[in-house]
DNA sequence: GACCAGGCACATC
DNA sequence: GATGTGCATGGT
């Protein structure tokens, strides 16, 4: 703990910004989430669990050619027919079951109606969304900042890939250590954090690959210039 | 054919 | 609490 407080000290909000805006400055705004409602935005969330968003974006075309992008059709839908249709995505099965849940959920809480959730506190709705079986960390904070504009920090596999290898955070940070380093430093701002996550993905999915380390990385060419 | 992709829950030690 | 494993398709 005392490790992180002190990786902590070193991230100062300066620092943070200026990767922000050297990102900004090279890719430009992401326009993210790419779904077109905040309910596709609630699917596509759990669809993307540790899968390519091309897989993902086959089985929301299945889900809509199927007329079954809704909350009430995914309410009533079998497992097995949810799972056939969202094939492509991979793990169907587990995920046609996460689904499930969360839809379950959103009908328990809110008549599968996002916009009456706006009362709810964040924190209360993130505490909610976790005890959903199958929405993680990732997964109820993307539902919170893409889906319901909560000023929420994601963060992602690439997030901790591209910070560990330039040496801003441990190699086995925790999750709720990274997103406290982006939301104690960053002023609480929705567009911020949303375009900022997508730009980390962008920057992880071009040029920080998983080995061998990534002498490409952007953040490396210019790391002499916000760190030095 | 191997590796990878915008995780998560559960079993085991 | 830390570590290992199952879940699965489709692109490179």
């Amino acid at each position: 703990m005392l490790f992180f407080a002190i990786i902590f000290m070193r991230m100062p909000v300066e620092q943070l910004k200026k990767i922000y805006d050297l990102l900004y400055a090279r890719f430009g705004p992401q326009h993210w989430w790419p779904g077109e409602t905040p309910f596709e935005v609630v699917v596509g969330a759990i669809l993307t669990q540790n899968t390519n968003w091309g897989n993902v974006e086959k089985a929301i075309a299945n889900l809509k050619k199927a007329k079954a992008l809704t909350p009430e059709k995914l309410h009533s839908i079998k497992p097995a027919g949810l799972a056939k249709l969202i094939r492509p995505a991979g793990y169907y099965n587990i995920k046609a079951s996460r689904l499930k849940n969360l839809i379950d959920w959103l009908f328990k809480n809110c008549a599968g109606k996002l916009a009456k959730l706006k009362n709810i506190p964040t924190y209360q709705l993130r505490e909610e969304l976790l005890g959903v079986s199958g929405v993680g960390p990732e997964t109820a904070d993307s539902v919170l900042l893409y889906a319901l504009n909560r000023p929420v920090f994601v963060v992602d596999a690439y997030t901790k890939r591209i910070l560990s290898r330039h040496h801003l955070i441990d190699f086995n940070a925790e999750y709720e250590q990274i997103r406290a380093i982006f939301e104690s430093n960053l002023p609480a701002d929705i567009k911020l954090f949303n375009e900022y996550h997508a730009l980390l993905v962008h920057t992880g999915k071009e040029f920080c690959k998983p080995t061998p380390r990534c002498p490409d990385c952007p953040l490396n060419h210019l790391s002499h210039t916000i760190f030095a």
